[in-house]
DNA sequence: GTCTATAATGGGATAGAC
DNA sequence: GTCTATCCCATTATAGAC
């Protein structure tokens, strides 16, 4: 009499398996500890990610969407577009203070496989890429005389401050880039009238 | 009859298993790799460095005495603080815009080895911790009220600048960095004139 | 006594077989 | 799930060359 398959394996085992890569990085964790964090068997880790790098993929895959949703959901509690980026940043400055932040996942993966090309990486790249486009689409909702000058600036803080965070930070410092990125907001859009968000102008 | 020791070997096996390493990351590595490219014997290799850690230690340490012996021959370009603080900015900029440039060694270390403590480690965590007490130094000789905080909005632009830039970057995104540092130091000392670092205050 | 070349050791890796 | 094939790793031991 056969097993039916248990729906939630696949995820199950890319909990496990993300804990770990996230925790100690890719190259550290062996397939064998994978299974025996997912407790089921090797087949099974094998049937849903023939390769390694399968598995790595759809993590850093899961993490990327995760990233995208939550700064979609910051991003959409929003009107003006001012305060869209700023809560944006907002987003990444309360994840690196979150106990057990260890960095952007997508980030340590290019630090850790830097010539790679496979499908994980691709991932990764995608992600950094497709991020700093969806910034540059909130700041030319800013309306500012030099849109692109202004996201590289803005990019610079935002992407800095995550790849430069590596564990968790206490949250002043992610109030300083908010800060940073506002007085940024503020310099470009000097018309605009005193925001509010976080003292005086 | 003995062989004359060698005298530039340590130095020939540092220079073959550093570009190594930065090129393509620790792990990436292995030490028969490194002896081929050292065009030597594997002992000879193991005599210098009897692990593979102090190998990649005596990489990191040297690594950072380069860097901090750029950094403060720049600093020591400038004599009025405030230049010193962009000179320290530029110096970074220049490097990053540099071909070749694959990131900061030392970051590198620590987000391929998150949870590691041996002497590598040591060395590049040490650096950071230096890196940032050098600056400190710098912001103390602006007189500004508020130098610790002035210290972190540069340090966050500057560490994450360095952080984020993960292979050679254009010029263009170095030139950011060094306008957001001096408008960090324009802001916290509103009463200096005008310095034309890099144009219209 | 210093170096090179090569073999050997012991462990752990991915992956496949059954 | 266990067992196995194959490979690469860091490190050590051995034996020969200058």
């Amino acid at each position: 009499m056969p097993r039916r398959p248990q729906p939630g394996a696949r995820d199950r085992i890319l909990d496990a398996a993300g804990a770990l890569f996230y925790a100690r990085g890719v190259r550290a964790v062996g397939m064998s500890e994978v299974v025996e964090a997912a407790g089921c068997g090797k087949n099974l880790v094998y049937s849903h990610f023939p390769t390694k790098v399968d598995l790595v993929a759809a993590y850093l895959e899961r993490f990327s969407a995760r990233r995208e949703r939550a700064t979609e959901r910051a991003v959409a509690e929003e009107t003006r577009p001012a305060a869209q980026v700023v809560a944006l940043v907002a987003e990444v400055a309360r994840r690196v203070s979150a106990p057990g932040f260890r960095g952007c996942a997508l980030r340590n993966h290019l630090t850790e496989f830097p010539n790679a090309d496979d499908a994980a990486s691709r991932v990764a790249r995608g992600y950094l890429r497709d991020s700093r486009a969806r910034l540059a689409a909130l700041v030319d909702g800013l309306g500012v005389a030099d849109p692109a000058g202004v996201t590289e600036r803005i990019w610079l803080v935002l992407d800095g401050f995550y790849a430069g965070a590596t564990r968790s930070a206490d949250a002043a410092v992610g109030r300083t880039a908010v800060r940073l990125v506002e007085e940024i907001i503020e310099r470009a859009t000097p018309d605009l009238p005193p925001t509010g968000w976080s003292g005086q102008s």
